[in-house]
RNA sequence: GCGGGCGUGGCGGAACUGGCAGACGCGCGGGCCUUAGGAGCCCGUUCCGGAAGGAGUGAGGGUUCGAGUCCCUCCGCCCGCACCA
């Protein structure tokens, strides 16, 4: 292993055995075989196929470190992609050499669009594009050495993976959700306690009372997963439909920027609703950060509040508000133009305001509700509904301010207490009645005298204060000071007269979860002739992907609302209809001819990592609690998971709270003994690079740009510089194959690690790469004579000084290691590294330990230094240094000696000396004395190991 | 508008619980080596000043012996949500 071809640098007076490019990128894919032939990264199991026990035993303990699922791109990869990979391994390497058993490998989430619109392109079959794609991120990604355990790859288009992602759809559509145990339970419990009369059916009826029709419908109606005739996000443009979380705010697909319709279809959902509270509840038990955790929080958007139910001429009208309490300033009603009520409400005179108002409000598409400066609009029904507390006549009216997808549809306006509703008072000069006494200072910052006056007030009032004008015969408020007090009695009181009921509202909803694609996961499903779903039994399993050339879906006209999804399963009739045995005799039965959402195969990836060959189960149970069990023994409420889960703020709302709600379905079912998928998450940053456009705006390579004098040239022509996230479309990628061509591998990482904090994004400059270069150059001079190639390390131990920093560095090293800050880590590094540069020579001690801190970064240097320094095999699992206390004490203490807060002097004493002595000595120093001039000291501060403050 | 995060040299960034601001790297300046250097090595490099010294972490105020770090007001940037009742 260690006689290596000279470093063939260009013709010049270059060493011969100097670090070069060429060298390094000879040593890196040396070594990048040798860790192949040898299995070095393989993790065993306890159990099942990888199991190997007793290797388990005799590693310490476990650690699952897991990057985000990646799609294989067919583009390449540029170097911004591998920096949170590149950290995740540097992680993972330490964490060997620390002794745990880590499992640190990476698959591919290939389902999806991008492939399938490429194929449509190409006219190449989805499964061969995305197969050399695979193969062609495998290959780069091991070009950058990374230290994964080859054996766990997956990919979701595996027929031998996506079995089991149908194997657990099967398991939530055999399921329900025990509303009272607060857990999901198989559908085969529903039916028995139905049966036995525990449960009651929904109208009361005895089981026995009903029909084999009435009974499905029942269960149905209760199934995690489920089909539904609801109104869902139809997007022409891309031919199928989409999810609430794949749609913009303006009303746009995510991907392709297309037109998105409500329409009313049939569609597989997923009850994730049912898990609102526990996929709340179970953020605080997670190690994640604020950013993600608020995302989250947001979008399951939890409200509590009440319904509460207004009388009118169209009988009870309900309204959900997160507060009751100020029903008494409710003052007028708005309902969303699309309310059903809204048609018995109208009344003759109002007949045509209303209709060429819900018109417009139909015409508008989301966008166009957005741009207008949020004037608020509305026309009135007409009709009046009746005040539950004060028992007043208030009038309805319609505002598309009002949203009918969010609650009821409906609210009671509190302008004096709601902005919104205070705008649109105004606006329409309908009453603003004051129920609450604003305090002092909301007056003073509105220049204000205090006054119930609301026709003086600026805005409404939010928030705590005493209620007033707020009582009736049975209920009074007044003088109550807490918004909390107010609600609870006013919802005791509506549950008490029966005018309403405390609920709580949430923004999440059930999840759409057909696509009416081809490239993507098939249902295990089948109907029956009068429509009802089937599952299929386990042994069927996979449905595979039929082959066919005429995988394009239909799409249509963008702006085509009307148009029809057409699933290019359902034209292979051939293969949709079947003949099955399920139980009661061969029937005809149709297949399911939607495909699952990309989601679908992230939602448990981690979980295949652990046991990833394993054709009897998803996962071994004894795997997964070994790999992802609760860790009770670090926290009493640990929830388990992946230990360390590291990937882009991208995914914040839609891949981690779909993984989340699979995972505790399956645990939920006993399937996995871990609460959550990923106990720890960290965001990594981003790495941007300057992009530049011409004056047309569009973008150029920026390779191909020159500065000078501060000026930006293109082909001779200006162009301006802006700023971005490196990629394609921005026309700025750098190839890490540039960076392996001038520097190699090991210095590509050690930059990306260097440059920056992992989670911050950061700006990429080629120009500052060889900064790490020139560092590992001095590294391997300090071992390696660049002339003879011999070793130049002695075997005297090094001096004092030396061996100080070298623990000190170690010390410090470790702790940012273990903390992911290895910018900082680097930066000991170099110091360490650039203090033996002085020395005349390198002690084999500084040398060996130096290599072995560096292993983690920059593996394959240190494995060929390793090497060269005598040792055998791989660096891989020896152990990471550990500092020696003695040396990182020293025996006296510099002290910065300051007078009034300014540094005047220095004074080294004895390290145990006390804070008198250290006073004392502060006080002796001629600077010092310069500086207070002779004055008395009022008081002198010594701040143990740390400094000294004279104040005079 | 609401929520989250962030402002430190020419640049990327260090600075543990308040305790020597600017570690480390780039760039830049000087030197060495060289026919040459866009290679490599050594020294220097926050700003003003020749120096002594002074100023300095977006701006202003406060707490403290001491503030980049804590508190208040303001300015600017990034991200998320967006008429959510």
């Amino acid at each position: 292993m260690t006689q290596t071809t000279s470093s063939a640098a260009p013709a010049d007076d270059t060493p011969p055995f100097r670090y070069s490019a060429t060298l390094a990128q000879e040593i890196e894919l040396r070594w990048q075989d040798w860790w192949d032939d040898h299995g070095t990264f393989e993790a065993p199991n306890p159990a099942g196929p990888l199991a190997d026990p007793d290797a388990v035993a005799a590693r310490g303990d476990k650690l699952f470190v897991l990057d985000m699922f990646p799609y294989p791109s067919g583009a390449g990869l540029h170097v911004g992609h591998p920096l949170g990979y590149i950290g995740t391994d540097v992680y993972s390497r330490y964490q060997r050499m620390r002794g745990r058993n880590v499992l640190y490998t990476m698959g591919f989430d290939a389902f999806g669009l991008p492939a399938e619109q490429y194929a449509v392109q190409t006219g190449q079959h989805p499964a061969v594009t995305t197969n050399e794609n695979i193969a062609t991120m495998r290959r780069q990604l091991r070009r950058l050495g990374l230290s994964h355990d080859p054996r766990r790859s997956i990919s979701t288009t595996d027929p031998a993976y996506y079995r089991w992602t149908q194997w657990i759809f099967l398991q939530i559509f055999e399921s329900w959700y025990d509303a009272d145990q607060q857990r999901a339970r198989p559908i085969a419990e529903l039916v028995a306690e139905l049966e036995s009369g525990v449960r009651p059916t929904p109208d009361g009826r005895r089981w026995s009372d009903l029909d084999d029709g009435e009974r499905r419908d029942v269960i149905d109606a209760q199934r995690l997963a489920y089909v539904s005739d609801a109104p869902v996000n139809w997007c022409p443009g891309l031919g199928t439909v989409v999810a609430n979380e794949e749609v913009t705010a303006d009303g746009r697909s995510d991907r392709g920027n297309f037109p998105v319709f409500k329409r009313n279809m049939r569609q597989w959902m997923m009850r994730i609703t049912a898990y609102a509270d526990r996929l709340l509840d179970d953020l605080e038990l997670l190690d994640w950060s604020d950013a993600i955790v608020t995302m989250q929080r947001n979008w399951i958007g939890k409200s509590p509040g009440a319904e509460v139910r207004f009388d009118s001429p169209a009988g009870p009208i309900t309204v959900f508000t997160t507060r009751p309490d100020t029903l008494f300033g409710a003052s007028f009603m708005v309902l969303a133009p699309e309310h059903p009520l809204v048609e018995v409400l109208t009344t003759a005179e109002h007949a045509d305001t209303v209709a060429d108002y819900r018109r417009r409000a139909a015409a508008k598409k989301d966008v166009d509700r957005q741009d207008d400066t949020r004037e608020k609009t509305g026309v009135p029904t007409g009709s009046t509904a009746t005040n539950p507390v004060t028992g007043e006549q208030i009038p309805v009216w319609i505002a598309d301010y009002v949203l009918m997808g969010y609650g009821t549809g409906a609210i009671m306006a509190v302008p004096c207490g709601d902005q919104r509703d205070f705008e649109f008072a105004r606006r329409f000069d309908l009453p603003i009645p004051a129920i609450q006494r604003p305090p002092d200072a909301w007056f003073e910052q509105h220049g204000l005298e205090p006054t119930l006056d609301t026709d003086a007030w600026p805005e409404a009032y939010v928030g705590d204060a005493p209620y007033v004008n707020s009582a009736n015969a049975t209920l009074d408020l007044n003088g109550v000071a807490s918004v909390a007090e107010g609600v609870q009695r006013t919802n005791e009181w509506l549950e008490a007269h029966g005018h309403g009921t405390a609920t709580i509202t949430y923004k999440l909803r059930d999840w759409l979860f057909s696509r009416q694609r081809y490239w993507g996961e098939p249902f295990p499903i089948v109907y029956d002739e009068h429509g009802r779903p089937h599952g299929l039994p386990d042994h069927q399993l996979p449905v595979e992907l039929p082959e066919t050339d005429s995988f394009s879906p239909r799409t249509f006209d963008p702006d085509d609302e009307h148009s029809d999804p057409e699933s290019p399963l359902d034209r292979l009739s051939g293969w949709a209809d079947v003949e099955l045995d399920l139980g009661d005799g061969p029937r005809r039965y149709r297949r399911d001819t939607n495909v699952m959402p990309q989601w679908a195969g992230s939602c448990w990836y981690e979980l295949r990592y652990l046991d990833p060959t394993n054709d009897q189960c998803f996962v071994d149970p004894e795997n997964e609690r070994y790999w992802m069990g609760p860790r009770t023994d670090e926290r009493p409420d640990h929830p388990g998971g992946v230990d360390l889960y590291v990937g882009g703020v991208e995914h914040a709302v839609l891949h981690l709270l779909y993984a989340r709600f699979w995972h505790k379905v399956l645990y939920d079912l006993g399937h996995v003994s871990s609460k959550e998928p990923f106990a720890r998450l960290f965001n990594q940053g981003y790495i941007l690079a300057d992009a530049y456009t011409d004056e047309r705006g569009v973008y150029v390579e920026a390779a191909e740009v020159e500065a000078r004098d501060g000026e930006f040239l293109h082909d001779g022509r200006p162009v301006t510089r802006e700023w971005g996230k490196m990629g394609k479309s921005l026309k700025n990628a750098v190839s890490p194959d540039e960076m392996y061509e001038q520097y190699g591998a090991d210095t590509l990482r050690l930059y990306e690690m260097a440059m920056g904090p992992l989670d911050a994004s950061r700006p990429w400059d080629s120009r500052d790469v060889v900064g790490m270069y020139r560092f590992l150059q001095r590294l391997w001079r300090n071992i390696v004579d660049e002339q003879t190639g011999a070793l130049v390390v002695v075997d005297t131990p090094p001096d004092d000084a030396t061996r100080r920093a070298m623990h000190r560095t170690i010390d410090v090293v470790a702790t940012e290691m273990e903390a992911l800050r290895f910018n900082t880590a680097i930066a000991r590094l170099i110091e360490l590294n650039n203090h033996v540069t002085k020395l005349d020579a390198t002690p084999r001690e500084v040398a060996d330990t130096m290599v072995l801190m560096l292993g983690p970064l920059v593996p394959h240097v240190a494995e060929e230094l390793w090497r060269r320094l005598g040792h055998t095999g791989t660096i891989t699992h020896e152990a990471f240094p550990i500092a020696d206390p003695a040396f990182l004490v020293d025996d006296t203490v510099e002290y910065p000696v300051q007078v009034n807060g300014k540094v005047r002097g220095r004074i080294t004493v004895a390290a145990d000396a006390d804070p008198a002595t250290v006073e004392a000595a502060a006080l002796a120093d001629d600077k010092v004395a310069a500086a207070t001039g002779g004055a008395p000291p009022k008081k002198v501060i010594v701040v143990p190991g740390r400094m000294v403050n004279v104040v005079v």
